[in-house]
DNA sequence: CTATAGTCTGAAAGCGCTTTCATGATTCGT
DNA sequence: ACGAATCATGAAAGCGCTTTCAGACTATAG
């Protein structure tokens, strides 16, 4: 009746566990060793006789012998378990990266455990109470809002891995796309087909990236021996809405233009909506540059010339430095360096 | 230096979790009171006085004391975490389903665990094992390739929620969006907008939801006595690359159609895009209905007409029914019925 | 007032695993 | 060949929490 490993039967909770979770214990008989042993063979933390491994071995394969991680995680103080604060799972942008993370992490035995930080510093230091609380080893921070000090106080109890930041601390590794030198890319682009009058939507500038690429714009223009012009900078929010909004402004403005170049794609989407509406066509009277290269660009009408952001490898490579961290103490990866992929959206601004 | 609860500081991890994690043993102590009535605070499991509530919150307030979940689990069973089998984190369809149950089930204290099956039947199983071993409170599945007989047996040990299905089991839930009245009633906007030859790309014929589909479409077609033709019906596989290949098949053959309707968004934006390079404008040549009602949507040029899915909510239905299933053994929840947003991609065929 | 049933409460026994510590079995050096 | 160093192994002590069990009270009834 008191049998915990087969668990209250009554009325409340109809569903019950099979009672026969295989324990260590049970193979540790089955296999006429000690628990201690199969601990060992488990996690390779010392040497065991050729015999005894094979024996253990034959009854965990027997027994469907399956380590239970919450015993793990609270005798051993690891859980196997990595925290990864995303703004949203359901991005679409990063969730590209989620997966990269969960492939990565999963060739080595962890798993992943997503929480979403709503674009809010709050809500993302909420999350990393709740993931310290479930004992990770670890957290990535895809680029969320938290301050700086924030990840650097947070990275003296745990591994820290974060993106879209360039920060440095023991226990903390940062990864960074160039933001830059995209930014750059994507306007030369332009340039070189002979843009001249070519605006910008910039993203939110409480983001790394978004003023980044700006600054990669700016450079490109100034390059070009152009002035920068104000007007024909919009500010957007890096949703499709406020990309439509901004192309609003920029038509209702009197300054012409014969190129947008947004600060990401789904910025580009609204603009081109916006467009539309104006009875402009892309790109035969207008071109239209994004960034990110979302899955979705390629599908777009006509499909978005852009600044391909690896994220799929960005989620792997954030995993990959966690592991390092973890392992090793420090981590280094290397990013990839930007491309830009032109399609159909833009073309000479005479042709 | 054997001290476990200020681990090893030798070279291998040099990150070190505080030495000060505040135990239940330590909340007993300062309030003065044995642990298993700290337990019994937390938990509600009995009554305690009021004197000693009080002291108990104060100390466990002054403490900043959080319970470890890793130990709560091992000792009682539960672990307070809700497996969540989604075909891939980053899809963008059930993104905004993830949000719901994020949502729902951290208004409850539990936190979901989400795994990528990648359509793919043995994947998912192997998911399962997983989410048990890490002993999850229950399973929501978010419509996967697993057959009706695993997901029973599933629910032998553990509750589970399944989304695009009709199941009954104990133990076991399943929650359906109507996709045959879906189907009919985008099939029956174009049919009342005028059109007769109307085109069908399928989903993938492995899924309930596009057979449904395929069904809503027949039967509207049946019912305002438009002959159903085969040459009419491609197939495809839920992704833009498949819509606009179904497309080009459709406009290679030799039969006319006035309309398609796609049996998901994504299709729709590649057969858009096909249309768009025999130089076919939506609507005005051909008009063009979708089904989930994308975010991304609002955003084609022109926004497409499409059967709204409620799947953020489908996310907190889910979830809610989970937690029902948890703690009264059985669930109900109501479903949305669908609805049809016309937009901008279909209009008259003579128009 | 003494039985009798409640109410609270703490001690103690685990949950399944890791890790230390001690032990008996080997191996090596000289 | 003998003590020292090495190795493989098991016993046992937790990790932080829940839950049972039984004891100490307090209230109610007879």
């Amino acid at each position: 009746m008191t049998d915990r490993t087969r668990p209250r039967d009554s009325a409340k909770p109809p569903i019950q566990r099979t009672g026969t979770e295989v324990t260590l214990q049970m193979v540790a008989q089955a296999a006429g060793v000690s628990a201690s042993t199969v601990s060992r063979i488990l996690n390779g933390t010392a040497a065991v006789s050729g015999a005894k491994k094979e024996a253990v071995d034959e009854a965990i394969a027997r027994l469907g012998f399956v380590p239970n991680p919450m015993a793990r995680g609270l005798a051993g103080g690891r859980t196997l378990s990595i925290g990864v604060i995303t703004q949203s799972i359901g991005s679409p942008f990063y969730g590209a990266a989620l997966c990269g993370i969960e492939d990565e992490l999963g060739r080595a035995g962890y798993s992943p455990l997503f929480v979403s930080g709503h674009w809010n510093a709050a809500d993302e230091a909420r999350c990393i109470d709740a993931l310290r609380s479930r004992r990770v080893d670890g957290i990535i921070v895809l680029t969320g809002r938290l301050s700086d000090r924030a990840l650097r106080a947070c990275a003296r109890n745990l591994p820290v891995v974060v993106t879209g930041r360039n920060l440095r601390a023991s226990g903390l590794y940062s990864l960074n796309f160039d933001d830059f030198e995209g930014g750059r890319m994507a306007t030369r682009h332009l340039i070189d087909l002979g843009h001249r009058r070519i605006a910008f939507i910039t993203g939110d500038p409480g983001h790394a990236d978004a003023t980044e690429r700006h600054r990669g714009y700016c450079s490109a223009l100034e390059e070009a021996g152009i002035a920068l012009d104000p007007r024909l900078m919009v500010p957007g929010e890096f949703h499709e809405e406020s990309g439509r909004r901004a192309t609003e402004t920029l038509l209702q403005g009197r300054r012409r233009f014969t190129a947008i170049f947004s600060a990401n794609d789904q910025m580009a989407y609204g603009a081109a909506l916006a467009l539309h509406r104006h009875g402009l066509r892309v790109p035969a009277d207008v071109s239209l540059v994004g960034f990110d290269d979302l899955p979705a660009s390629l599908y777009t009408i006509p499909p978005l010339s852009t600044v391909h952001q690896p994220v799929y490898d960005l989620g792997l490579l954030a995993a990959s430095a966690m592991l390092q961290l973890i392992r090793q103490g420090e981590a280094s990866v290397e990013m990839p360096a930007p491309v830009f992929v032109p399609r159909e959206s833009s073309q000479s601004p005479n042709a």
